[in-house]
DNA sequence: GAAATACCCTGTGGGC
DNA sequence: TGCCCACAGGGTATTT
């Protein structure tokens, strides 16, 4: 599922292809994905043009020149794919497309789990469009002033970006004190850390030794410091591969991403640790409705 | 107030 | 082959 380095991968890839192209047009097709979209983003946002494309936890921000963001999280299953010389029917008023997905040119319907299309305008005169796929549903969109974006409801309980130097030892200290939730608990709460998700809380918790189970306020200076170095590792190494979490995420070239091959325990149940001083056997257990994968010889 | 659980959703895969 | 069901998980609402 999307965590920080597929939303950062994502950001990066639709960055170069759409700042600076103009919104000739946005298509909804359906009011809602989690949450209703606003309903009057097609006004709002049409004719703008894009001006900057970034990252805050999960959730990709663009901007446009109109003074306005839109906040778009891929939930579950979120795709955002670009595909080349999009252009409307005169007939019908949707959109087709010459596209490799569909195999064929023309193809006149998008998939049923296309949900908003923005049909964009280069400098050059190149036409493009952007699809946003999300089969599941868990995603959601929102259109908000630019200069009040971390404002938002989405965005103000967020804790502290995990790869910049607010995220450190002093910091993760305080946070976890007292704490007797899980540490495994603890590192998926987005107010305490923006962008880890299930996947790669488990992979963070192997490489830094310590045992999903424990309880976070348990943890010793050492520990914590172990563990903020190897989240800063983890997601470091997941954004530089490209980023992915699961087979079926697809980067904005409708490409695999390949991070999943160096999943040290994700989905590695009755596999052997990757530590090949160890090699026991992965376990997995269920926590607050999550799994959690971890090694019991090498994680305390 | 903190922590745990239920819920939303749909594609996938295992079992029969 | 086809049907049923459990499972996946991000974020919020509800319950403990």
């Amino acid at each position: 599922m999307p965590e920080l380095p597929e939303v950062e991968t994502v950001c990066i890839g639709i960055s170069s292809k759409i700042v600076g192209t103009k919104l000739l047009d946005i298509k909804l097709n359906r009011p809602d994905l989690r949450w209703p979209l606003p309903v009057d983003l097609v006004k709002r946002l049409k004719y703008s043009v894009i001006t900057k494309v970034s990252r805050r936890g999960k959730y990709i921000l663009v901007g446009a020149s109109n003074g306005e963001t839109l906040i778009i999280h891929l939930g579950m299953s979120g795709r955002i794919v670009i595909e080349k010389d999009g252009f409307p029917s005169e007939e019908t008023g949707a959109f087709y497309h010459n596209t490799e997905r569909h195999n064929t040119t023309l193809t006149p319907v998008f998939s049923k789990h296309d949900h908003v299309i923005l049909r964009l305008l280069g400098k050059s005169g190149f036409k493009s469009t952007l699809i946003y796929n999300d089969a599941r549903r868990f995603g959601a969109m929102d259109l908000v002033k630019s200069d009040s974006v971390e404002m938002h409801k989405w965005l103000i309980n967020l804790g502290p970006e995990p790869l910049e130097d607010e995220f450190d030892v002093n910091y993760l200290s305080k946070k976890i004190q007292g704490k007797t939730k899980t540490i495994k608990s603890a590192m998926i709460d987005q107010s305490l850390i923006a962008g880890i998700g299930n996947i790669y809380a488990s992979e963070i918790l192997w490489r830094a030794g310590i045992a999903p189970l424990r309880a976070a306020g348990s943890l010793k200076k050492k520990e914590i410091k172990n563990l903020v170095n190897h989240t800063r590792g983890v997601l470091s190494d997941a954004i530089l591969k490209g980023g992915s979490s699961l087979k079926d995420f697809r980067n904005t070239s409708g490409e695999l991403g390949y991070f999943q091959i160096y999943f040290n325990v994700y989905d590695r149940e009755n596999k052997p640790c990757k530590n090949d001083k160890c090699r026991n056997l992965i376990k997995k257990i269920n926590q607050n409705g999550r799994s959690s994968f971890f090694c019991n010889n090498c994680q305390h």
